[in-house]
DNA sequence: AAAGCGTGGCA
DNA sequence: TTGCCAAGCTT
């Protein structure tokens, strides 16, 4: 839960996941289906089949989470970061997990001049060495974790609190006053700006017309009201019909954006007139009340469309 | 090996 | 408003 995503954040969905699942085996032996639902709104939804995968692996093995970080970078969803932080915080062995905080204060520290992610080598052979010290090694876990925190709340990525700072007498890039430009960056491509369409429809129960995405891409497996594939300009109306197989009399409601990590998306919302009379049932139509919606996995994508085609 | 993969908070 | 960034992994 925590790859690429703030405790504050995962908290909610820790604590809960704790309660529903409080051993390996509660959680090997549930459906994805509930673990997908449960992870709504947490983002990067792969995270949740590989954690599903990963104790039902351990579970198989014989339930006792591996020891060695060869067997823990063989699990699905943990690599380099996950074993080593594993490892140091779990059973006490003397690995330094490298995250963007310690890349961050290591970056600092010697005031290494290469950008990121080029400089990510380099910042790790110097991050291996931090713990060479007679305390680090008594107690690996308390010192990645204060390695973390101080990443988190002194050596930010800016305005970083160096006069507060417990390493600041041995930080070159504040002997040097450039702590706050380091590390780094090199520039990123410009996003690009995607566009689709989206049909809110609902029948004369109330329910609501969803869809399931695939199991690969965005979004992937999470429900979805029928859209058309997000492309380089808004889609017309006619051709949203023909791509979802939605015929019918449709109002505009407006316009969404939503920003992911690599695009920009701009949704354009439709809404049908009156009720359906062409969906038949089947596998990919799905119709759910809203109530319901939450035994399902979905996108907060999804959600903000709902609640601005319920709104409108 | 570079790109794909969410979302929320904050400057 | 926009861009940055967060306890990264997979292909």
């Amino acid at each position: 839960m925590l790859q690429q995503t703030q405790v504050s954040t995962v908290i909610p969905y820790f604590n809960n996941f704790i309660k529903n699942f409080p051993t390996l085996n509660d959680m090997a032996h549930a459906p994805l289906d509930k673990i997908m639902a449960m992870w709504t709104g947490l983002g990067y939804y792969s995270r949740a089949r590989n954690l599903h995968r990963c104790v039902q692996e351990i579970v198989k093995q014989g339930g006792a989470v591996p020891k060695t970080q060869e067997a823990l970078k063989a699990l699905p969803g943990i690599g380099e970061y996950t074993s080593a932080a594993i490892l140091s915080i779990g059973y006490n062995q003397p690995y330094v997990p490298i995250d963007g905080n310690v890349e961050r204060i290591t970056a600092r520290l010697f005031a290494v001049q290469e950008p990121l992610p080029s400089s990510k080598p380099a910042l790790a052979m110097l991050a291996k060495t931090l713990n060479n010290h007679e305390e680090a090694l008594v107690r690996p876990g308390d010192f990645a974790q204060g390695l973390f925190d101080i990443g988190a709340t002194i050596c930010k990525p800016k305005n970083p609190l160096c006069l507060i700072c417990p390493l600041s007498d041995v930080c070159k890039a504040h002997q040097e006053k450039i702590a706050d430009l380091l590390p780094k960056k090199q520039k990123k491509a410009e996003k690009p700006t995607k566009f689709g369409v989206s049909l809110f429809i609902q029948n004369s129960q109330g329910q609501l017309l969803f869809r399931k995405r695939p199991e690969k891409g965005v979004l992937a497996g999470t429900m979805e009201l029928p859209s058309t594939i997000w492309s380089e300009q808004f889609p017309s109306l006619e051709q949203a019909i023909i791509e979802t197989d939605c015929k019918g009399e449709y109002k505009k409601l407006g316009d969404i954006k939503h920003v992911f990590t690599h695009f920009t998306l701009k949704i354009r919302l439709y809404a049908l007139v009156g009720h359906p009379d062409f969906i038949t049932q089947d596998q990919k139509n799905i119709w759910l009340d809203l109530k319901e919606l939450h035994h399902y996995p979905c996108s907060t994508l999804m959600r903000k469309m709902i609640a601005y085609s319920v709104k409108t």
